[in-house]
DNA sequence: GCATTAATTGGTC
DNA sequence: GACCAATTAATGC
């Protein structure tokens, strides 16, 4: 549970604390680093429970949701290695107001609100690069709040799936991330039977293959094409 | 191999 | 375009 590794030896160039909190006075926080693993499936923040501190992917991919009423979910990002998560919780907040789940056997670090304040106030380098994130993050979500209300079915799933190659890329002509259908559409704002209706048009039409989890897109250009009026601004 | 889960298809509102 | 039901494919144990 807590064999920590140092995060000067961390593979995660891209880690906000990788970057800015190498220096002196941020060392002995940094100690004080826990790392937990999660299994596929297996959620470590809940949408209600009491903040417990900040994390950071060490190693692995993680859906983050927002539970909706009916209990329908609303996938609000992907993330992967060096991404932070839980971040909307620490501070004012008492509550996670999202809940978060590995998609795949993970790695995580995790800082106690107690250390990633004290951190905070220490190393403005960290407090600066957090500020961007979150203005980014703002971006992002009022991005996507306008094609869920905009976009078609077909749009929002060739969206997603762009997502996806964007993120994740592909390999082999695969993409390197499998969520089920009903992942994808809790991501695109629709129902499992539309993405699965959408996917095998795609098919048929030559863009897309897919084996069974696994998709993989053949025409991206195509793809692109489809949703090119909605791309004033980039990522969702 | 069987049993559970996910993908797919068709139909209704 | 969502929800429901039935069938089939995939996957876990």
């Amino acid at each position: 549970m807590n064999a920590s590794i140092d995060c000067k030896s961390c593979h995660n160039e891209q880690c906000l604390i990788k970057k800015n909190c190498l220096t002196e006075e941020a060392i002995p926080y940094l100690e004080q680093k826990l790392m937990v693993k999660a299994k596929k499936n297996q959620p470590f923040i809940l949408e209600g429970a009491p903040v417990h501190g900040l994390y950071f992917i060490y190693k692995g991919k993680v859906k983050v949701a927002k539970t909706g009423i009916n209990g329908k979910e609303q996938i609000v990002r992907l993330c992967q290695d060096g991404e932070i998560i839980g971040h909307r919780g620490f501070g004012v907040g008492q509550f996670y107001h999202i809940s978060a789940v590995a998609i795949e056997d993970i790695m995580l670090c995790n800082f106690s609100n107690e250390v990633i304040n004290n951190m905070l106030q220490k190393v403005p380098q960290l407090s600066y690069n957090m500020m961007l994130f979150y203005a980014e993050e703002l971006n992002r979500s009022e991005n996507k709040v306008r094609k869920i209300a905009q976009m078609t079915v077909r749009e929002k799933v060739i969206d997603a799936i762009l997502y996806m190659n964007r993120k994740f890329g592909q390999t082999n002509n695969l993409l390197n991330i499998q969520l089920s259908r009903k992942e994808i559409a809790d991501f695109a704002g629709t129902t499992d039977e539309q993405v699965i209706r959408v996917i095998s048009s795609l098919k048929k039409e030559g863009i897309l293959i897919a084996q069974g989890k696994r998709l993989g897109i053949v025409k991206l250009d195509k793809l692109k094409n489809e949703i090119k009026e909605h791309n004033f601004f980039l990522d969702s």
